[in-house]
DNA sequence: GCAATGTGCTTCGGATTCGAAGCAACTGAT
DNA sequence: ATCAGTTGCTTCGAATCCGAAGCACATTGC
């Protein structure tokens, strides 16, 4: 039996993706504007910022903004230069480099702050009630739980044993 | 006072951008083992199979998933060169390309929806119930609805005229 | 008509991405 | 201690992406 979508859950599938992709693309014109940041970049910051000791591995931020690690390398490089974050080695493990945000980036964080929370409000909430924003909280938080959760080796058929065959 | 926004404003946001990153990326890796297909790629072929005649054109599908005209015609071109799609002068305007879906397009389509279902199955609707599925989808729907009938030129800053007491 | 604008698509150049491969530092078993 | 396997990050190359500029057809106003 092939597992087919009904219509609601398409509905939902589709407007997952169309709103995320319209609002962040809105998102991105106001950080450009703003404070010259991709989103990425501000996604970064923001998490950075949130920490409480202002860094964290670049691993970790990696994971946390669902990044390449080549990608964070990239952009970890640029907001460097830009004088926004700083890396440092870790002491406990000579690999690890510590991501850590610089006042010069909270700064940037302030700036484009309020035109962000501004988007946000016209575009994203603008249309839901209370108990909207609510409900669509709860119910994306457990998805992504149990996104985060579930095998985060990409989509490895669960391949049991079989091992006569194995194929591939 | 600065518009901030609640920890559950806060919480619906970070939910819903780290939600969709995540399903895209599983479903990325699904659809390139699949079917060598990148997300847009996909996207444009459900798009066109699901129209009608099977067509459409350049603007309407590059505002349909959310992308650039200069991204898509590299798509398009790709596409055409794989012979998933066709592209034909318009005949009542010359300067519009009409986009087809061809039979291999839609044979390759099918080949990776069984397995694209399967990952939204396992991944976004694993957790939550029907209801929450029809909720969610009625939620989301509603501020699609609003973010594409709100001003599509970006995030003209809204040069009001200078309100005496400022302070919002 | 015909110039002035507008619209649809492509080209161009530069910025970002990612995965694969490479390095260096850790870990654990021998 | 030493070798094999892991883990953290970077480098490399190739693919994608976007905005600005360009081109050709369309539409409007005169």
């Amino acid at each position: 039996m092939t597992p087919s979508l009904d219509a609601t859950q398409l509905g939902a599938y589709f407007a997952l993706i169309e709103a995320s992709s319209l609002l962040k693309h809105a998102v991105e014109q106001q950080l450009r504007e703003a404070g010259d940041l991709s989103y990425v970049q501000f996604q970064l910051l923001a998490t950075l910022g949130d920490a409480p000791t202002g860094s964290r591995r670049m691993t970790d931020l990696a994971d946390g903004v669902v990044y390449s690690r080549s990608g964070l390398t990239y952009q970890a490089q640029t907001l460097e230069k830009r004088g926004l974050v700083t890396r440092t080695q870790s002491s406990d493990d000579e690999r690890s480099i510590t991501v850590t945000i610089t006042d010069e980036g909270r700064a940037v964080l302030a700036k484009v702050f309020p035109g962000h929370i501004a988007v946000l409000g016209d575009l994203l909430f603008a249309p839901l009630s209370r108990a909207d924003i609510e409900t669509l909280a709860d119910i994306l938080t457990r998805t992504r739980d149990h996104m985060r959760q579930t095998p985060p080796r990409s989509a490895e058929p669960r391949r049991r044993r079989k091992p006569t065959s194995a194929a591939e």
